[in-house]
DNA sequence: AAAAAAC
């Protein structure tokens, strides 16, 4: 709901900040609610989209999250459902007109909030369809008739299947953050749901970068798009300040939690790159006292959804996320994202420091890296052009460590007790002396031994050979595309 | 190497 508020304009906004809603000729019921939530401003995006939008034209368009990407597109949508209404339909029978699929559950749901907000006025109707909970409501909501639905691929097919869901009317169709769903593999998905709509629609394409697959892919779905670019692609915005700071992988967790104490922070998501991580470092703030809560594929929809109520509400500070949580996420006022590890992925580094110095407040975007991510290191700041600032992190004595298996890891356990100040090491002496758990995540725990540091370069050969591999993969089917289309 | 998404 951030999307569209009204914001201190930075010198390139001030062109958009004059505009008003009012000035794009949209329904007075569409103005109301907008109104009502006091937006009076669009964002550089918006004023930029609702226009093409509003002709009928496709776009790419390459934005950010937190740029009000969700308004820019779903308000001219609703003006043109309301402006063209279906006039051959009896008023029983509302046919899916506009499809907006995101990669995502939670970025879904929220778009899905949005439309409903905007469109609270007109009757036109809404709902939304992903995986993970019952279908039963969502086939109810499809057969008592919604002109705009918004999706996951994967639980719109299923409805397709089941053919609780008709797309033979289906005039708009947006992609959001398309770069995200070439990544998961949405592509053949994708291919599937547009040979079921119209050949005669108007397509929109969202992507945070314009990647060579993505104009590929714009180049095959979208018929003379028009570009609207707002930020430079894969330019991390100037509102960010970031920062590194150099730790063992022992000593993160303690180094999140230190983080976290330090500087106060009460609104934070962590990332981590795994599920499994994410739930130990929750697990570890919780147990230092940090209302800490994970986020991520292996938990149950529910959960998901609760802990990101929690967190938006503030009951949950710290929230403790894999890559389901980078992109599109729509967490207003994020004054800081901490990297608990470097993305694999240079450009998820970018998608991820995007939660902060959103809508032009400031923010931090602080990374923790070890010995072993300095090739993450260089093709992040080969990405961003620019140097990420490295950082000692002062004052910070690791107290408790990661696992009790390897020496050094001892050593700077019993070495940080000895200065630390506090008092968590008396409180529980023997923690460092336990016997190893069973289960020891390999992953996870990395020994520096001389055998690991001589294989790396083959390892690492290898990862290269696999990577190069995969863009000629996506491709080669974005080739057989592209001819199946002609 | 991981994560995400349909059952």
């Amino acid at each position: 709901m951030t999307d569209t508020k009204s914001q201190t304009p930075s010198p390139t906004d001030q062109t958009a900040a004059q505009v008003r809603f009012e000035d794009f000729g949209l329904s007075p019921d569409i103005l109301r609610a907008l109104t009502e939530q006091g937006y009076v401003h669009p964002t550089p995006i918006q004023a930029q989209a609702i226009p093409v939008v509003l002709q009928g034209k496709d776009v790419m368009g390459a934005a950010q999250t937190g740029t009000g990407k969700t308004a820019g597109f779903s308000l001219p949508i609703i003006q043109r459902l309301l402006a063209h209404a279906n006039s051959s339909a009896s008023p029983a029978r509302h046919p899916v007109r506009a499809l907006i699929l995101t990669p995502t559950r939670e970025l879904a749901d929220q778009v899905a909030e949005n439309v409903k907000a905007y469109s609270r006025f007109t009757p036109l109707r809404s709902t939304v369809v992903f995986g993970g909970v019952d279908m039963n409501p969502q086939t109810a909501a499809l057969r008592a008739g919604v002109e705009i639905v918004i999706a996951t691929p994967g639980r719109l097919l299923d409805h397709v299947q089941q053919k609780t869901i008709n797309l033979s009317q289906t005039q708009i169709l947006v992609m959001d953050e398309a770069d995200r769903m070439l990544d998961m593999g949405f592509l053949p998905d994708l291919q599937r749901i547009i040979n079921l709509l119209p050949k005669q629609r108007q397509n929109l394409m969202f992507s945070a970068t314009f990647s060579p697959e993505i104009k590929k892919l714009a180049a095959s779905f979208l018929n003379q798009p028009q570009t609207i670019e707002v930020a430079r692609s894969n330019a991390t915005s100037d509102n960010v300040t970031q920062i590194l700071y150099k730790v063992s992988e022992e000593e993160k967790r303690d180094a999140v939690s230190f983080i976290i104490r330090e500087r106060g922070l009460k609104q934070v998501i962590v990332f981590s790159n795994t599920k499994i991580g994410a739930s130990r470092l929750a697990v570890h703030l919780v147990k230092q006292g940090v209302k800490a809560a994970a986020i991520h594929g292996d938990k149950s929809q529910n959960e998901r959804m609760v802990a990101l109520e929690d967190f938006k509400r503030g009951e949950v500070e710290v929230l403790v996320a894999t890559d389901v949580a980078a992109r599109g996420l729509d967490i207003s006022e994020m004054p800081c994202v901490i990297n608990f590890d470097l993305p694999y992925n240079a450009e998820d580094y970018v998608h991820r420091i995007g939660r902060t110095g959103r809508a032009g407040a400031k923010g931090d975007a602080i990374s923790l890296h070890t010995d072993q991510d300095e090739r993450l290191l260089v093709d992040i700041e080969k990405l961003i052009k620019q140097k990420i600032v490295r950082l000692q992190l002062s004052g910070f004595v690791a107290t408790s460590v990661h696992t009790e298996r390897t020496k050094p890891a001892r050593e700077r356990f019993d070495a940080g007790s000895r200065h630390e100040s506090g008092s968590r090491h008396d409180a529980r002496p023997a923690r460092g002396y336990q016997p190893p758990r069973e289960k020891v995540d390999p992953w996870f725990l990395k020994p520096y031994t001389p055998s690991t540091t001589a294989s790396l370069p083959v390892a690492t050969a290898q990862a290269e050979e696999v990577s190069a591999a995969k863009p000629q993969k996506r491709a080669a089917l974005l080739g057989g595309l592209l001819k199946a289309r002609s």
